[in-house]
DNA sequence: TTAGAATTGTTATAATATAACAGCATGTAA
DNA sequence: TTACATGCTGTTATATTATAACAATTCTAA
């Protein structure tokens, strides 16, 4: 069995599917994460969305809400998903995760202005990419 | 039955459902709409979703992607939609509609320089509104 | 008045996500 | 050492969200 140390590792299960999704060019979905794991034992639906979930939690992936679909994060700045920003074009279907201070900087301020108190935001950019415009 | 002119008119289904969602306080999502219509006619999920597709199309509506739900636009500057802004508080699950020129600029050219071109984006803050912090 | 487009109604099913329960492994405290 | 808490796992069943596919009707424009 997996050796769980408090400060940092994912356990077998958050191991298989973030390495799944680390690896992937594109946002994976549960049930496709489900067939790609099933040969390493993974079963069941709540498997992967507790494994999703804590990952999420602990901000080593996040969730593209507008396609109910996981990246893994390639943002150092996000703040453990306080602040996540992805570019979606919608005809290669590409998603890239956009890191930059100035923009976070200038949402959570804003933020703050509204009377709220910020915990996270998160925002989707729709159109076309480089490659396909 | 329900005549329509090209310019401007819902269907029957449209208006109903329209309606049922700008007179609710909250996000509503498409099977609360569905009981919640079945006392007029409409019985099955599709004529929900085609009536939703439609009313988001148009910019009646937006979808709250990060809870399937959906609200009235309350922003005569977003443009159909093309660029949506909303806080959502995260204890009393209260959404409002952002309103702000400057914001939907910023993103806008935002959005142009990193060489995609721009359709439209969603931005979703979360936190503790005024009431609940 | 007729063809095309949009809308409607219906049944079935696909896709996404969680509830509920039982068991095991690890760390901590008595 | 035992006992308890916590977190992870495995499993079955089910809830929730969304669409496919087909037939019929209504509206609009020419």
């Amino acid at each position: 069995m997996t050796r769980m140390h408090k400060e940092n590792n994912l356990s077998k299960n958050q191991q298989i599917i973030f390495d799944l999704i680390d690896r992937s060019s594109e946002p994976l979905k549960a049930y496709t994460i489900l067939y790609n794991v099933q040969k390493k034992g993974i079963n069941a639906p709540p498997q992967v969305y507790r494994a999703l979930d804590k990952l999420v939690e602990i901000g080593k992936i996040h969730k593209i809400e507008s396609k109910n679909a996981f990246v893994a994060c390639k943002n150092s700045d996000c703040e453990i998903s306080k602040a996540t920003a992805f570019s979606i074009c919608e005809s290669c279907e590409v998603v890239d995760e956009i890191s930059d201070v100035k923009l976070s900087k200038y949402l959570s301020s804003f933020n703050h202005k509204k009377g709220m108190k910020f915990k996270r935001f998160n925002l989707e950019f729709f159109g076309l990419c480089k490659k396909c415009k």
